[in-house]
Formats: structure tokens, sequence, C-alpha cells
DNA sequence: GTTGAAATTAGTACGAA
DNA sequence: TTCGTACTAATTTCAAC
């Protein structure tokens, strides 16, 4: 299950977010940090990795939970040695006004484990684990086409994952031991720009969210 | 950090896989469903949930660990909240027989969540989380450009993530109170094709493994 | 694979800096 | 706010069944 609030990230960032929004120090940042690798991590531990003490860790921790900046924990797993060793992507375009009925589909779809909406030539990016490739087929010819909301979809098949990591955060990239970046104005005409397309939203389709 | 193995998932799925591989049983994908919800819990209280001894539980909590089944314990955060509200697909085509390079250099994109080799059109997708806009722009002209191996970008915003579960099991569709599923060839001529479209390989693009 | 008890560790509450 | 400590509760380990 698990429904993502349309807020939750993506899109516009800062719209219409719920919450007073604690703001996070670099304290935060490393608890993040920690957490991001062993997840399972004692407080106590924590704090020690951290440089605080343990009460402080409890209360920051605690406040990243109840703040919402931590969803929740959860495992990683191996999908092959459970039984789902397929990985495609069906993108998805969607009949206008008709993306309710969109979601309420894909929340009953069991092998869906990730679903974006995206600007671009398509609407929308569904990640699906399965069995074999039959199951894609599957997946796609018979419960995917026979929703009304899905005017077409175009499927390719995941062959391997690079790079997977839980999450990535701003203190990533601040260590700033690697060449500093320069503005998106300071790079122009810097690179052979035939090289990149930027996709915008296809025509017509702007207002995408959930009450259309 | 964390590359992942080439077999790891996705792909060929039975294809060279390392270790011997313990069978799942319905108890450790119950486990594993417990653990998909809450990462933190203790091994007590996960043996209750499933309904099993305590002894039990930590022998087959192990037992996945060790395996590999389970491949680590992290926290999923809210990435707005972290500073990082967008979130952009990126798809790459690379040029022969520089993966290798292309591999190097995503490893020190520190925005890059997701890194995963498709079939179709591109060759690989790269899903970045960025403060701004500008920050997509900057990555894909000024970082991703300057990459030999890079022939060609195509880049596209997320607007919204529908739907993120950390992981699917195949436990998921077997409780079987939803409509069975019929086989590929029971569905032939079932829904309107032209709605559909499998997108192979690139040619020419055949061994796009690590070692090329 | 299970139960039960000892040892360890985790979580809470509080006063002081 | 943060820290340190003492207190309470829970978890993990280990043993015997």
């Amino acid at each position: 299950m698990s429904e993502i609030s349309r807020n939750g990230s993506g899109g516009g960032g800062q719209a219409g977010r719920i919450g007073i929004g604690l703001e996070l120090d670099d304290v935060h940042m490393k608890i993040l940090e920690v957490l991001r690798e062993n997840g399972r991590i004692s407080v106590a531990a924590l704090a020690e990795r951290v440089g605080i003490s343990r009460a402080n860790a409890y209360t920051r921790f605690e406040a990243l939970r109840a703040d919402g900046a931590i969803k929740r924990f959860t495992a990683e797993i191996d999908h092959v040695r459970a039984g789902l060793g397929i990985t495609a992507l069906i993108f998805v375009t969607v009949r206008q006004q008709m993306w309710k009925q969109f979601r309420a589909e894909l929340a009953r779809m069991p092998e869906v484990e990730y679903c974006a909406i995206t600007t671009g030539q398509h609407d929308a990016m569904i990640q699906v684990r399965v069995a074999d490739v039959a199951a894609v087929h599957t997946m796609v010819t018979d419960r995917l086409a026979n929703i009304p909301a899905v005017k077409a979809t175009e499927t390719v098949f995941i062959l391997d994952e690079v790079l997977k990591r839980p999450y990535v955060l701003p203190s990533d990239r601040d260590p700033a031991h690697r060449p500093a970046r320069r503005t998106a104005q300071e790079t122009q005409g810097d690179v052979p720009l035939g090289k990149m397309r930027f996709v915008g939203a296809a025509e017509g389709r702007n207002a995408l969210r959930k009450d259309d």
C-alpha cells in the first residue's frame, strides 16, 4: 500500500506543505546519514556515531519521526531471492480527467513497486517486479490495458540496477571534495547542447493532480 | 554508495547467482512482510506477529541477513523536508564499450538515487533528487554531458510520486482475493493491442554488462 | 522448534550545566 | 538545548526440554 501524499516529494517542492516543518541542521543530517546505512542501529550507538549525548539523540530521533522527515523504517531485499527477478518499467499515457481512476487501479496492483507522474512524452512511469517476463506481458495486456484511463503503454525491461541508494541528502555533496559546480548560467555554451534534451509536459496535460 | 551486484536483480534473474540461496518459505515471506512496514521492530515482537517462537525468529532473521535476502535496513525520508524537493529522470544513451566509464562516473554523482540499464530507446535511466530545477540543468549539461560515454540524454521531471513501496513480494498477490490472472497466451486478442508497445534493446547494443 | 530464566542493552525521567 | 546519570522496562542470549 503506502500511498504518498501529493506533497510528499517531487514536483512543486514547497507547494502546499502541511506541518510546521522542523528545520534540519547538520546534526539531523548526520543522523539521517547513519540511519540510511543502518536503520536498525540503536539510538545509543547512533548518539555515539553522531557525537551527541544519548538523551539528545532520543529527542532528535523522535522529532524526525514525529515531524515526518523520517517516514518509516524498512528493509532492503534481494528481489531475485524473493522470487521476483524481473523488473520492468511501463510508461503510461493516461486519458485526461481519469487520473483518479488510474490511481485507484494502481493501488490494486501488488506488483507495482513505484509509480510517478512525469512530464514528457508519457504521463506516468510504473516500475513492476515480477517472477518472469510472461508476467510483465500479462500485467500490461491484461491488467493495465483494461483500465479505461490508460490510453497507451510502452514497456522496457531493466537489465541491471547499477546504483540504488535508499535516499540522497544535501550533505552528500557538501563535503566539497569534488569539483565545485557552477550555475546553469555559467555552463551555457560550455557543452554540445545537442546532446541534451529536456522534455516538457505533453500538450494539453496541465492539471494532472488527483482532483481532476 | 552501494553498488549493486550485477546479479542482484533485474535482467536474467537466475543467471550467475552466487551463494547457496536459502529457499524462502511462507514464514520467511511473512517476516519480510513485517520488516517492510517496520524495519526497526524487535525480533521478539516480530516473532509474535509472525506466529513463531523467539528463537526461531532469531534464527530465520539471521539467516535472511546472512544469506543476503535482506541486504540492509534503512529509513525512508521525506525528500522535501531534507531539502531535495525536485526529482527528475534522465534517460541516457551510452556510447558502446564505455559502460565501465559510465558506471565509474555515476558513483561520483551524489544526487543520483537510482540508475538502471534498460532495453528500449535509451540505455539507462537515472533518477536524481536535487534542491531546485536549476540543479537538474546543471547536472545534465555540466556533469553528464562532459562524460564521453554519454551520447545523449533526455530529461523529464517527476511531478508526483503516486506510489512507493519499499519492495513487493510474491505473497502480495497470493492471498488471491483478487481476480485470477491468466497466462499470456490466454490474454491474446483480448485487448486492443495497439495500446501497448514493448520496446526491445536498441540495435547494436548486445553486451552491455560491466566487462565491455 | 520451543520455552523459560540470566545477562545485557535499550528507553525514560530527571536535575544540572 | 544539551548533557549525564540513575531508574525501569524490554530485548537478546543461552540453556534445557
